[in-house]
DNA sequence: TCTGGGGTCCTAGGACCC
DNA sequence: TCTGGGGTCCTAGGACCC
């Protein structure tokens, strides 16, 4: 462990640490065969590109764009495809957490690829610490990061972009090790869109005030700014000037609002085929919810036509609120069904549908009486439903119209998936001598 | 033929209260 | 006929993130 508590707080930086195409990254992991390759892989439906290799950046494939598209053009230039297998993912993220938890005694968990450490150390220690974070992760793993280090988190974000972007500093750049000036020239160069939380809008809004750059925005009057676009954007003023803002938190592992939403793989036309939708995603929300211990007050349900179709674009939704909270798959079934269904139409060409979970609460919290607990929930159908799809698998069981064994039209599809090596017994890599 | 999924935070405006 | 002002809570929608 690196040890901290002895340095003044004077020393106290921001560390983010990102693996580089974490999808494509994991792809390799297993299948050496991809290294050096340009490699994409694909949203479910194997729909868009999610994320892309750095050889497959280089040839113009852009994030988002509809596989489709270029499928066609990849083998002429070597780009494999890969279905996403978010099991594998997820396994190896926590993987590259429970290492970062070696470096430092306050992590926050960002997002499957990346996580904000709080470090302390003098510039140059700092800039050793980095080596020694990447240097653990690629030889455990093989995996390869990058780290940023600054005042703040968006100085750590825009380091670790730094740290992408020059290939001359090896993958860490802590901003510490700049002279001011340096510093200047770096964010005069930048557009402003190139800090976190400033996208698309927000960027057009400051640019039509004359704030074009990263330094722009660092130099601009924050009361000003506040007056603007409000506190968001301030904060982002403050943090560039290395006053941190945004704390550290710690991990969020019960989320206040959970989701289960699919593209369908075959558009749905009935509202017979979209009950059956809505009691395999029922099923499947519920699943998540209990999984955090948690019951949900109200939910919202949702379908859509395609955006991309010559017919209008149609996408209702509603709400509906428990009398009790729940976790209960029936019940939430019941609610999706009864409130959506009356404003699906016949006829109509449904790609995607989902239901949101929202007043999401811990189960604990509710000690209310027997009298108002629902009978299925009394009975933990639920659980019971986990239980039996563990062990004979997802078409195994079901509420309603998803009790059928064989899998439906509408079900993804996923035609290049890899392996999930390190989750499924028969699924392990196989290593060839030669 | 084929265009992702799952979150967070903030704000403005309406409802309601005294 | 006249019709305040301040506070809170809730919700929908916007913007952003990966």
């Amino acid at each position: 462990m690196f040890d901290s508590a002895s340095l003044p707080e004077s020393q106290r930086r921001i560390a983010l640490v990102d693996v580089n195409s974490f999808f494509a990254s994991c792809e390799r992991v297993f299948d050496p065969s991809l290294e050096g390759k340009p490699v994409v892989v694909l949203s479910n439906n194997d729909g868009c590109v999610v994320a892309l290799s750095k050889e497959a950046k280089a040839l113009g494939v852009k994030m988002g764009i509809p596989w489709f598209k270029i499928s066609a053009w990849a083998p002429s230039v070597g780009l494999v495809a890969k279905s996403s297998n978010y099991e594998l993912y997820g396994d190896l993220s926590s993987r590259v957490m429970s290492i970062l938890h070696e470096f430092s005694a306050h992590v926050e968990v960002y997002s499957v690829d990346e996580a904000f450490l709080e470090v302390k150390g003098t510039p140059e220690e700092l800039v050793a610490l980095g080596y020694d974070i990447k240097a653990a992760i690629q030889n455990k793993l093989g995996l390869p990061v990058c780290v940023g280090i600054g005042r703040s988190k968006t100085q750590a974000k825009l380091a670790n972009s730094g740290a992408k972007k020059s290939a001359g500093l090896n993958g860490v750049c802590n901003l510490d090790t700049f002279s001011p000036e340096h510093i200047d020239r770096i964010m005069e160069a930048l557009p402003v869109d190139n800090i976190w939380g400033i996208a698309r809008r927000l960027s057009k809004r400051l640019n039509s005030m004359g704030i074009h750059t990263i330094k722009d925005l660092r130099d601009a009057d924050p009361v000003r700014i506040k007056k603007k676009f409000g506190v968001v954007v301030q904060r982002s003023l403050y943090e560039l000037r290395g006053i941190d803002c945004i704390k550290l938190e710690g991990e969020r592992l019960v989320k206040n609002q959970v989701m289960y939403s699919r593209s369908f793989a075959t558009p749905v036309t009935t509202r017979k085929q979209m009950e059956e939708v809505l009691a395999v995603y029922a099923q499947r929300v519920s699943k998540r919810l209990r999984k955090q211990g948690s019951v949900a007050g109200a939910l919202t349900c949702f379908a859509g036509t395609s955006r991309f179709a010559n017919e209008p674009f149609h996408s209702p939704y509603r709400n509906a609120v428990f009398s009790v909270p729940t976790n209960d798959p029936v019940e939430i079934l019941k609610a999706a069904s009864s409130v959506l269904l009356e404003c699906v139409e016949d006829g109509r060409k449904y790609v995607r549908a989902g239901i949101m979970l929202h007043d999401v609460s811990p189960k604990t919290s509710h000690q209310y009486l027997d009298l108002f607990t629902p009978v299925h929930e009394s009975r933990q159908l639920g659980e019971v439903l986990d239980t039996v799809m563990e062990k004979h698998g997802a078409f195994s069981i079901g509420l309603g119209a998803a009790g059928f064994k064989s899998p439906r039209h509408w079900e993804m599809k996923r035609e290049m998936l890899s392996l999930r090596a390190t989750t499924r017994w028969d699924e392990l890599a196989t290593v060839h001598a030669k």
